[in-house]
DNA sequence: CTGAATCCGAAAGGATACTG
DNA sequence: CAGTATCCTTTCGGATTCAG
């Protein structure tokens, strides 16, 4: 079994001595929360102001979307406008980063399209091999 | 700005009301945590024992690593085979699912390092013009 | 409208000890 | 070796209230 490699190149090692860190632990760090892809996501479609994205982002509280649009400006993913209009307005919108990392999380996206019946039935599988656990 | 659009189509959009839900929201629910991704990146470079996969994801605590393998394994992204030696043998691989899914979080790590230089500088950058936020 | 500040419950995850 | 069980700390994130 030491032969179950498929010829695909290994993905750079996490965690081992000659590499303390890969890119991976770096994006999960970045994009692992619970809202961050979801605001990119929502951003890919233009300039958004800050109600509309707490509108179009399903479920996010103020004070997440205000920490995840922070972040994430932080990050030079977003570039924040404000305008000194009263009320204030406030617009995001993707950098050229940002809308970089947007083109990959697509991919991600129809990946999981792909793959959603075939992963409810393996759940639904091996939740009725294993009617003890919980999970 | 609502001319801010790039000409690049919209990602799914995610929790409004014609689009409940959407793929981004299930990978994240699937790989957000803190391992699965890198247990998947190590095991794109083949078959892994427990103690293996434990030695190379960096700083993954035993539960951890059988609580994050066995819901890969549920979701058919990872098979399990246990071997009755003594002391007890189990190996880990990729599924072809699995696999499919390692080609993308490549795509992501290199992502990762390309921008993992431009990332920081934005952020220094951020932590000197906002010196009150901790962030 | 766009936040900031505080409070608090839920959940993730680490450490340790024990088992087949 | 490959887990399981328990405890406990930390973090995440929602609800609410206040402010510019």
């Amino acid at each position: 079994m030491s032969a179950g490699n498929t010829g695909v190149t290994m993905l750079e090692p996490c965690g081992s001595p000659t590499h303390p860190d890969c890119g991976l632990r770096d994006v999960l760090d970045r994009l692992g929360d619970r809202w961050s892809v979801l605001v990119i996501a929502e951003l890919s479609g233009g300039t958004r102001r800050f109600r509309e994205l707490q509108r179009n982002v399903h479920g996010v509280s103020q004070r997440m979307l205000t920490l995840t649009v922070r972040r994430l400006e932080r990050d030079g993913l977003v570039l924040r406008t404000a305008y000194p209009t009263v009320p204030m307005t406030v617009t995001y919108e993707l950098t050229d980063r940002g809308r970089s990392l947007s083109e990959l999380l697509r991919s991600l996206a129809d990946w999981s399209s792909a793959n959603r019946e075939a992963v409810a039935q393996s759940r639904h599988r091996w939740d009725a091999e294993h009617p003890t656990d919980v999970t």
